[in-house]
DNA sequence: CATAAGTGTAACAAGAATAGTTACAATATG
DNA sequence: CATATTGTAACTATTCTTGTTACACTTATG
């Protein structure tokens, strides 16, 4: 199944980022995102073990953001939420016997860790900050 | 489950660059990915919509490249057998009565074609030339 | 021309990952 | 104490990839 914890994670910072002076409740986050509030609570674990939200049980709780938007950029939320790579090596180990099979995985997984640091670079370009500007002149376009 | 489409492709093609001088059984593929030979044969079906292999069927059927290895770079195999991107956008579509809901997918989007063409200019740098000489130096090393 | 060795592909089962749901303990406010 | 809220476990549902079986069709060769 298609993982778009990312675009989920970029979505409920956003809303953090808009609501920097108040505590947000999953469930008001989970409407927004249009899922379950579970399912952003597990995702706010994610980012709280990433250090980029804390929350607060009990009556009045909700969630915060740990910085400030400009402080906070898509690398650190892809990889608070993304596990694995960009593309999966194989999954059953090739012939060790074929001189192909033999190498082919270490070059791949070379490959691999290039592709990311590529997609690393990329999204270090960009913070919070710089999303809620876009999400904000997409308001101004569509309205 | 985790795609290793690309993988068995770069694998493959190789295995068939190695061989450019004969007709290359799906079995044979199969043994050295490790796999089913009708995965390979689904793969390989892919590829040849994308005009890289070619096949013949029945006694001493097979299959080839289409061009020389340095003519097949690594972004033409992605391309040939992943569907989808980097990261999935929402699978329920957000709230779009929210103010951030309703622009955020928009915002995601652009972001996802951006680390997309990151990759493509990445993997746009290799051939299937460049791997085979990988694959060659690895078998040196650990000889 | 019969047989053997292939590919192509459909249909289905198995396996794995993500997301959705329910339930409930723990916690904080008033 | 009553209420609102998080944290998390457990289970189900959904979706995607891979593996397997089966078989029609194609080609070379004796």
């Amino acid at each position: 199944m298609a993982n778009s914890q990312f675009a989920m994670a970029v979505h409920v910072l956003t809303m953090l980022a808009d609501n920097c002076d108040e505590r947000v409740k999953s469930s008001y986050l989970a409407k927004s995102v249009n899922t379950n509030a579970v399912v952003i609570r597990r995702l706010l674990s994610d980012l709280h073990d990433a250090g980029l939200v804390v929350s607060r049980t009990g009556y009045s709780g909700g969630t915060c953001l740990t910085k400030d938007p400009e402080d906070i950029n898509l690398l650190e939320i892809y990889r608070a939420v993304s596990h694995g790579e960009v593309f999966s090596l194989h999954r059953q180990k090739p012939d060790k016997d074929c001189p192909v099979g033999k190498n082919i995985e270490s070059v791949l997984c070379n490959l691999q860790k290039e592709i990311d640091s590529a997609i690393g670079e990329r999204l270090g370009r960009y913070t919070l900050r710089d999303i809620i500007s876009m999400v904000r002149r997409g308001e101004e376009v569509f309205a």
